[in-house]
DNA sequence: GCGGGATAATGATCCAGATCAGAGAGTACG
DNA sequence: CGTACTCTCTGATCTGGATCATTATCCCGC
């Protein structure tokens, strides 16, 4: 069904370059990009491309699959802060530490690009566009993070739940796979850990979502049958991914 | 109480350079980014430094008071985003999209440096140590959204206002005020929304700490008693405050 | 095709914290 | 300096979702 891109080479050639790094930046400074970048061999599902406390020395963009990255806290109780999917950018939040203060497990058969820091860190002083890129990624991230954080402080299971599943719905979309259908990498343990509620929750809110005919789902397979009407429930949040579709005009 | 500091004109003599974008950048520097700096006159309590939706030109940084930033939601709600302090930089989630995603409103009366968002891009791109410093402050961020994240997401009612405490404590403490007494510039209510509780929980978490001897506490004037108890609740989430204590070398 | 261990669904009970209601206490302002 | 408003506290009740318990289903190696 997914044409297997694993061993295209190239940032220029890579179907993700207008999600990822390259974005306002010029053909021969993706080249530059190029150079750094390491194509490393995929990882299998459960294994980890960095675990908490390890030293930070590269960013990571996932090329296929998707990841979870999550905090183990002193009690032992693990906490997922993020899903991951194609396009993405790992690691920011080890930049101000300097060791990765979460660790990443891959969901499924994933390949990633590795982007060492201090070389990134480089060329982005040279090429202003890649600089750019950096922050309105990180940017990015803060944004949904924050919507996030809304999700989580004030909305109860069943808005929580439609907003999950519009948000992965949307960013499918984005990435040229079907938004209505697709399938969730992630258990539904993984599912409830995110959205702060208990597995038999989830569960039951897929029985029901199903029963009231706005989703159709067979374990990890889903289809979204009603999207305003989970669009509606959700409160409208969570719906748009992290799209920026400004054309931030340099003014001045 | 505290001196008025209202009107002292630099970076360089600014108390809170150590805490602020200038970290590791050379005298020098520090003055080209002082030229580009706005010392705005204060904000009063209630007032808005930006609201949401509003164009992005400029970062702040508060030289003194308190900010609360917050999104209301379609439905009208508000949900707080974070409090800020002085030293810590506002704006930054504005980057990606070209306008604020969140408004900004004082707490008490309030000073900012406002940081005209091309210049300071292009100065960083001239200044690695100001573009490094950038990087890290987002990444920061992150971090503090991250631990936030997880606190919303798996910690109780008592858990949640214990590390709320302590962080404030932590964040008081760095900006050189004590660490265990200080007055709290928002309203039950904001803490309520904050951490995704219903004021009466708050109002009465407050009775009962004090109760227990965990705190003193009269209207927004608030001691710590034992932080050790108050840190053992809260799990050891939330304690540490935005610090990053890296000397992160630039390898090889 | 056949155990067996993970994953998911469903049912029954319970409780933390929301919601409802109302009473002080502080603050602003005519 | 009294009236009205907002903020905080406290008590009583209710409920969404956690927890406990069991069953169904999938998926894997053999």
């Amino acid at each position: 069904m997914i044409t297997l891109q694993g061993f295209s080479r190239a940032c220029a050639d890579c179907q993700l370059q207008d999600l990822c790094l390259p974005i306002g930046i010029s053909r021969k400074d993706v080249d530059r990009l190029d150079e750094i970048v390491n194509r490393k061999r995929p990882l299998q599902r459960g294994s980890a491309l960095y675990n908490q406390g390890d030293h930070f020395g590269s960013l990571f963009a996932i090329r296929s699959g998707s990841i979870k990255s999550f905090t183990i806290s002193d009690d032992g109780r693990e906490q997922i802060n993020a899903f991951h999917l194609p396009g993405e950018i790992l690691g920011l939040d080890a930049i101000s530490e300097g060791s990765h203060p979460s660790a990443a497990v891959a969901l499924e058969t994933t390949s990633v690009c590795e982007l060492p820091f201090d070389r990134l860190h480089t060329l982005a002083h040279e090429v202003k566009g890649l600089q750019h890129q950096l922050l309105r990624i990180m940017s990015r991230e803060l944004n949904a993070d924050e919507r996030f954080m809304r999700i989580l402080a004030s909305r109860n299971a069943e808005e929580r739940l439609a907003g999950f599943l519009l948000n992965l719905a949307a960013r499918h979309g984005m990435r040229g796979y079907s938004s209505t259908e697709f399938n969730l990498s992630m258990s539904r343990h993984d599912i409830a850990n995110y959205l702060g509620l208990a597995v038999e929750t989830v569960s039951r809110l897929f029985t029901r979502f199903q029963q009231d005919g706005l989703i159709e789902a067979r374990r990890k397979a889903v289809k979204i049958l009603q999207r305003d009407a989970l669009a509606e429930m959700a409160g409208n949040i969570g719906i748009q991914a992290n799209q920026d579709d400004n054309r931030s005009r340099e003014s001045s």
